[in-house]
DNA sequence: GCCAACGTTGGC
DNA sequence: GCCAACGTTGGC
């Protein structure tokens, strides 16, 4: 799961302990969301954007997908007026934190290794915040962080 | 800051 | 429903 730690890092998860994963406004990720994502599923935390991109730790699902209620703020930047409240366009679940990792795994390491080369995060023109990877390239990249 | 890649919008 | 124009993402 991608995020910019300009807005929001891992050190502000790791003080806050939940967060709701809120902004998403695309479909894709939306659908994945709503439909696959369950409590208690693992997602890494991506810094995107930034000068060292990577995951930079671990986290669980701790919430299924509801309304995004920002979509609803005519204030807040991801305002939608397509999004109604008894009819949301956007959800968002929420992240509990689990690890902060003393060894980051950047975006250079995970292209490196042929064994992660069909994640989606290392293919060109990827534009999803959230994407789904293997059980066994989960597994790789713990221990790449050990 | 540049720019490729992609998603969305809106005219027709 | 096509597709050009535009906006956004995100690595570099």
């Amino acid at each position: 799961m991608k995020n910019e730690p300009e807005d929001y890092d891992i050190d502000d998860l790791a003080r806050d302990k939940t967060e709701p994963w809120d902004g998403i406004r695309n479909y894709q990720v939306r659908n994945m969301i709503r439909d696959e994502m369950r409590i208690g599923d693992n997602a890494f935390f991506y810094h995107s954007n930034c000068e060292t991109p990577g995951i930079y730790g671990q986290m669980t699902i701790c919430k299924e997908a509801y309304a995004d209620h920002t979509a609803f703020d005519k204030k807040a930047k991801y305002y939608d007026p397509k999004s109604k409240k008894d009819a949301p366009t956007w959800l968002m679940v929420d992240v509990k934190f689990k690890k902060k990792f003393k060894k980051i795994v950047t975006l250079k390491d995970l292209k490196s290794y042929k064994e992660l080369s069909k994640m989606r995060v290392v293919q060109r023109g990827n534009r999803l915040s959230i994407t789904k990877l293997e059980k066994t390239e989960w597994d790789f990249i713990i221990k790449l962080t050990k």
